[in-house]
DNA sequence: CTACGGATTTTCT
DNA sequence: GAAAATCCGTAGT
């Protein structure tokens, strides 16, 4: 009987699990669909996810704010050539990660920086990840701050560099398809790029209005 | 609550 | 040699 449970609880995740077809699309329209879907890094053999509730777009060669602007094709920006679904984890400031899914065609180098999410499962590990204590001794501060950031949810679900290249389909690390819900999306200009001249206002930037874990 | 400056090292020019 | 798709602690309302 429990193995029954079992076998459909497994059916309904692995259904849930977004496939290729999901990436491979016009890049902000799947920025605007990424919310509300849950980001799982199963890696340690326990499910450690959030709601993704805030993203940006990073429209590649037509992009000044965009690591692959004008078809820039370094070493470090190679995993945005990569095929839709692909994982594009970048090193920034001498000491944070950022975590960003690759979409639309191989050589189009475009993707989605996710920036934000709601804490969903595993929270006694990502509050171990981030501040090295457990979920009951965090502060109000750092128990909002466990995920409101896009170098902060790195921390929080473990990702780093070595992640980087690899696709999330078929992956321990993946995107869930969330309960279907209403849900209010706002737009603003991306934050952190001002260099980026005309790029820096463009209207790039999706999240859930409301929802408490957007960054500040 | 907001505002500021320092941290720290890969990456690119 | 300079910049960077950020975060944190501290100081001040």
């Amino acid at each position: 009987m429990g193995n029954w449970i079992q076998y459909y609880v497994e059916v309904i995740i692995l259904g849930l699990t977004l496939a290729k077809d999901f990436y491979d699309r016009d890049t902000l329209t799947v920025a605007r669909e990424l919310l509300g879907k849950n980001l799982v890094n199963e890696t340690s053999g326990f499910r450690v996810s959030g709601r993704i509730v805030e993203v940006e777009a990073y429209m590649g060669p037509l992009d000044k704010a965009a690591h692959s602007y004008n078809f820039r094709r370094t070493e470090r920006v190679e995993a945005m050539y990569g095929e839709a679904g692909t994982v594009y984890v970048f090193f920034i400031y001498g000491m944070h990660y950022c975590f960003n899914v690759v979409t639309n065609g191989i050589n189009m180098p475009e993707a989605v920086l996710i920036r934000a999410l709601e804490p969903l499962e595993g929270l006694d590990t990502m509050s171990h990840n981030r501040f090295g204590k457990s979920l009951e001794e965090l502060s109000k501060r750092e128990r909002i701050n466990l995920t409101n950031g896009p170098s902060k949810l790195c921390s929080a679900l473990g990702i780093s560099k070595s992640y980087n290249m690899k696709s999330l389909v078929n992956s321990e690390l993946h995107i869930e398809d969330g309960l279907k819900e209403a849900i209010s999306i706002k737009t603003s200009k991306r934050i952190g790029i001002d260099y980026a001249e005309e790029a820096k206002d463009y209207p790039w930037r999706f999240f859930i209005d409301g929802n408490k874990y957007v960054s500040k």
